[in-house]
DNA sequence: TAAATTATTGAACAATCGCTCAATTAACTA
DNA sequence: TAGTTAATTGAGCGATTGTTCAATAATTTA
C-alpha cells in the first residue's frame, strides 16, 4: 500500500520534473502542473504544499536521473575516465533533442530564481556541489587505476570539469555546432589523461 | 533635440537592462520596469512597442556595455591576452556583487526564454557568436604578439574561452569560491600562454 | 453493512499580469 | 499668441497567476 502510493508519487514527480526542466520555475504555470501531472489543484497542495515544495522534489528527481545515467556510462565503459567522457558526450550531445532542455535544470534554477525562493537556491546549489563531489570520487578511482598522473589534484579538476559541463551545455545550446562540441570535449579529456 | 531624445532613450534601456538582468524576462513585471525606469505605460509602449522589444534593446545595451568592459582591458594591459585574462577575472570574480546578476544576461535569456518569443532566442544566440569572434581577433592579435603558440587554432581557442566565460560564472555563483575560481582562471590562460 | 476517515474535486478568490486608450499636458509651428 | 501636433498620463481592460475550501467520492475501520 505505501509502496504503490509511493511509486504513483515518483511517477508524478518525475512528470513535474520534466514539465519545470522545459518551462522553468516561472515559465510553468499551476495549471500547466495540473494538466502535465494530471491531478487537480486541491490534491496538489494536498500532497506537496506548494509550487516551490513540488519543484525543490523535481530537482532532486533530476539529480538522481543523472547520476544514474553517469554511473551507468562507467559500467558500460569498463573505466571512470572513459565513462566520465561518454557521460559528457552523452548528456551534451546525444541526449539535446530529447531532454526538455538543453540547458542543466540545476544551472536553469540557479539563473531564474532568486531570493523569494531561498530554499530553492540552496539546494540547486547542494545539488551542483554533490556532482561535483561525485566528480572528484571518479576521478580519484581514475588515479588509482593510472588514468590519470599519479600528482593530480582531483578535486580541482572536478571543479575544472564542472565548469566544463555547464559551459559545453550552454555553448551546445548557443552554436548548435555538435561537431565543434565532441572536438571540445575531447580535448578537455586529452589534457586530463595520461599519453 | 534628436540628441537629447536619443540620450534620454539609452539612459532608460540602460535602467531597464540592469532590471531585466537581475530578474530575468518573466521575473520582472511591467510595473516592476515602470517604477525602474520611471515611465509610464502609456509612453513606455509608444516607446518601445512590447516588453520583448524592450528586453531585446536591454540584451544589446548588455553586450556593447561588456565589449566596453573588455577593450577597456585589453588596453589597460597593453597586451591582447593579459587584457583578456584581467577581463575574465574581473566579470567573473570583482563584478561579482556589483551586477545585478552573477551569470551573463545572454545566458540568462538562453535558459530562460522559449519558443513564444523565438526573437529574443535568436538575438541572444547571435550576440553570443558575436562575443566569440571578438575572442577570435583578440587571439589573432596575441598569436601575431608571439603571446600564443603560431600553431594555434584561434577559432577553436575562442569556443574553448566561451565555454570558460560561462561555466566559471556559473561555478562562481554555485560555490561561491572566488580563491578557485581564480586558480581556475590561471590555469586556463596558462594552458593557451607560451611559457 | 454502517460509520468514520481520508482523498479528490473544481469553482472561485484576491492578486497580478501585459497592455490599451480616452483624456490631459507639453512642445512646436505659423 | 493662437492653433496644431506630439508626448504623457493613469485608470482600467481581460486574462492569468498561485492557492483555498466546501462539497463529493473513495477507502478504511468497527
Amino acid at each position: 500500500m505505501a509502496n504503490v502510493a509511493k511509486y504513483n508519487r515518483e511517477d508524478v514527480i518525475r512528470k513535474a520534473m520534466l514539465l519545470f526542466w522545459e518551462k522553468g520555475f516561472n515559465g510553468a504555470s499551476t495549471r500547466d502542473l495540473q494538466q502535465a501531472i494530471d491531478m487537480r489543484p486541491g490534491s496538489i497542495y494536498a500532497a506537496f504544499g506548494s509550487k516551490e515544495k513540488i519543484y525543490s522534489e523535481a530537482l532532486e528527481c533530476y539529480s538522481k536521473e543523472m547520476s544514474n545515467i553517469l554511473n551507468k556510462h562507467i559500467e558500460e565503459q569498463g573505466s571512470p575516465l572513459m565513462g566520465l567522457e561518454a557521460f559528457f558526450r552523452n548528456v551534451v550531445i546525444d541526449r539535446r533533442d530529447s531532454n526538455p532542455s538543453e540547458v542543466c535544470m540545476l544551472v536553469k534554477t540557479l539563473s531564474e530564481v532568486n531570493e523569494q525562493h531561498p530554499d530553492l537556491l540552496e539546494l540547486a546549489r547542494d545539488l551542483l556541489k554533490r556532482a561535483e563531489n561525485r566528480f572528484a570520487e571518479i576521478l580519484q578511482q581514475a588515479r588509482g587505476q593510472g588514468e590519470i598522473l599519479p600528482a593530480s589534484d582531483t578535486a580541482i579538476l572536478a571543479k575544472h570539469l564542472q565548469v566544463q559541463m555547464i559551459g559545453l551545455r550552454i555553448y551546445m545550446k548557443t552554436s548548435g555546432n555538435s561537431q565543434a562540441v565532441s572536438e571540445l570535449i575531447s580535448s578537455v579529456f586529452k589534457a586530463i589523461s595520461i599519453k
